[in-house]
RNA sequence: GGCCCCGUAGCUCAGCUGGAUAGAGCAACGGACUUCUAAUCCGUAGGUCGCAUGUUCGAAUCAUGCCGGGGUCGCCA
């Protein structure tokens, strides 16, 4: 249930029948919203129809809003339906209205929230999509729990997503890998190998693949040519880099569907067709690039490339296929790699993406348009700001040249999911956000993790008492019991979850779920806290059977709704600290 | 220089795609606190929403131009 769609409909009906009164044609209401007023004294809901319908009705947002208050206020849920400031109008419902909203929540459960928004849609959620040369970084980390979220969020919102993981598998930056890995090989048959050298990985996480490569060939791979065992060892090795980051993500509570591999869309000649067609179709030229602007490079010089017209949907220039010397480009395989997944029956091509790849951004656009054939396609970018690391109040240092760097791996161990998930979504993507070690393990109210877990628990520890006093919540509870401003504050929150979430799914935000929950927590933990000064507040009292039912079914309610936001968050609710 | 993101209270940030008197949390100040789970709570104060024009009933939000900070800019991935 949501209350404010279930609203939206009566405004709607009341707006029809004004219409049909004055012999005008139903005007267009999607500049109609149906929402909390932010101020608490003009009522449950607002809506702004009267000020944005006027026009259309040829009458002044007064006259207008008097006409729509009118056929509002003779609806059952309503208890007064008042004009206000330039015509807003604002609703107060009759007192029955929440406690119906409670029973829903009670009755839906772990759906409440949940909405077809997206219609079935397919969605395609790429994200992470790190080179497969070794483990994840702390780099890596807010970029998969945001797209994680995001795909959960779509999930809840009623499309049907898919959770894609790009392997970068054909360029070069994996034949480094494969000499790194050599090495490693040679080492694990006795050699000496000194220092890794410049330019190479020198992680010993590639010690494995050496052992393993000594272990399946023994000293075959020796004295070859690396022509002969480049391939051998690069594939073994990103085989197992990345069996290493889906142990990395595994950690994070991650498991993607979908591993596409970059070398299959060339292998499968996909990559080759792609250009075939765009060639055919006339969008594919030699010519040479503008030098950037502003200041050129020094070592710039005109080179013919074979250039895809992007600029024809929305790119700044066009875009090489080939390189000057024949050889594909990286964003060759990327356009295949959209045709795929276009072919693949996809609406949606959501791509989250490292601030750094802004860049990006509009000709993954340009693609969607590009290839779309008939279909219409919407191409989503999501880029995920820097995460800057802590350690009570001091930044964490990392050296890249001495391979020194702070893994996913090491934040999670340190952490823990739960905490690394919750903090990366609780800023919004395009900010940069700070992660203190510290601070996200501390049990206290400055820690939003903790704060908010710590509201659930407390909702499972009450019911937890009362079960051992023999009280259970109320199969019919007595919602009306329910006076308190704290309370009926609550019950309202509660109200705009899915009307949240829908908002939410819509901008592909996941952070507004968090700090959803946040607020949430906090109307809770404030109405536990007025139970001190005031015990008829106190969900368990002994001695009213009936109220303490009732509270404890509302508990449920509030625990259901906290657990329904922290899924799509992907964090566990807790159920005791 | 082009493009992208950011600029909101002393600090860290929200602000529901244009709504009403711009909100939280820290920090500051004043109170409460032997608790159904301890890891607190209530209140006060704090603002030229970077600046300037424009769009309209109405702008932190949209458009244009500046200012400041960050990122990025052929064949690498």
């Amino acid at each position: 249930m949501n209350l404010f769609a279930e609203f939206l409909q009566v405004v709607a009906k009341a707006v029809a029948t004004v219409a049909a009164e004055r012999g005008v044609p139903l005007p267009d209401l999607s500049r109609v919203t149906v929402e909390p007023p932010r101020d608490r004294s003009h009522g449950d809901i607002s809506t702004n129809a009267a000020m944005v319908l006027n026009k259309a009705f040829g009458m002044p947002p007064n006259l207008l809003a008097q006409s729509l208050s009118a056929l509002l206020s003779a609806h059952k849920s309503v208890a007064a339906a008042d004009i206000a400031g330039p015509g807003f109008i604002n609703i107060k419902l009759v007192a029955s209205e929440w406690p119906r909203v409670l029973r829903a929540v009670l009755a839906e459960g772990g759906a409440y929230g949940t909405s077809t928004l997206g219609c079935g849609k397919k969605a395609n959620v790429e994200y992470v999509s790190a080179n497969p040369t070794g483990p994840l970084h702390v780099g890596h980390v807010r970029g998969a729990v945001f797209g994680d979220a995001l795909a959960e969020l779509l999930t809840a919102s009623g499309y049907e997503v898919t959770r894609e993981y790009y392997i970068n598998d054909a360029g070069a930056q994996v034949d480094v890998l494969a000499r790194s890995a050599y090495l490693r090989y040679l080492e694990a048959l006795g050699e000496t190998v000194g220092e890794i050298p410049a330019g190479l990985y020198p992680g010993d996480y590639l010690k494995p693949v050496g052992q393993a490569l000594a272990a399946e060939h023994g000293t075959a791979l020796k004295d070859k040519p690396e022509a002969v065992w480049l391939p051998i060892v690069r594939e073994r090795a990103i085989e197992m880099m990345m069996a290493l980051i889906r142990d990395d993500l595994a950690a994070l509570n991650i498991r993607q569907e979908v591993f596409a591999s970059e070398k299959a869309l060339h292998e499968s000649g996909q990559v080759k067709e792609t250009i075939d067609e765009l060639r055919e179709r006339g969008l594919v030229y030699q010519g040479t690039l503008p030098p950037p602007k502003g200041e050129v490079p020094e070592d710039w010089e005109d080179r013919e490339q074979t250039l895809f017209r992007t600029t024809g949907f929305g790119d700044d220039i066009d875009r090489p296929l080939l390189k000057s010397d024949g050889s594909y480009t990286y964003f060759a395989s990327d356009v295949a790699y959209s045709r795929n997944k276009i072919r693949r029956g996809f609406d949606e091509l959501i791509y989250i993406l490292g601030a750094d790849h802004g860049g990006y951004v509009k000709r993954l656009e340009s693609l969607g348009s590009a290839l779309a054939a008939n279909r219409k396609i919407e191409v989503i970018v999501r880029l995920c700001q820097l995460v800057k690391l802590y350690r009570a109040g001091e930044p964490v240092r990392m050296s890249k040249r001495a391979g020194e760097f702070v893994t996913l791996r090491n934040v999670v161990d340190e952490v823990g999911p739960d905490a690394v998930r919750f903090m990366m979504l609780f800023r919004k993507n395009e900010a940069p956000l700070d992660f203190d070690f510290a601070k996200v393990t501390e049990q206290s109210k400055d820690n939003p993790v903790f704060y908010v877990q710590y509201a659930h628990a407390r909702t499972c520890s009450v019911i937890r008492n009362a079960a051992e006093e023999g009280l259970k919540p109320a199969k019919t509870p007595e919602f009306d019991l329910l006076s308190d401003e704290a309370e009926l504050g609550l019950v309202r929150r509660m109200a705009e979850f899915p009307r949240l979430l829908e908002a939410a799914a819509q901008a592909h935000e996941p952070h507004r779920v968090a700090f959803y929950l946040y607020d949430l927590a906090g109307d809770f933990h404030a109405l536990w806290n007025k139970g001190k000064d005031s015990p008829h507040l106190r969900f368990i009292l002994t001695e009213d059977v009936k109220l303490t039912q009732t509270r404890l079914a509302f508990l449920m309610a509030i625990r259901y709704v906290l657990a329904n936001g922290l899924r799509i968050l992907g964090v566990r609710p807790a159920e005791e600290m």
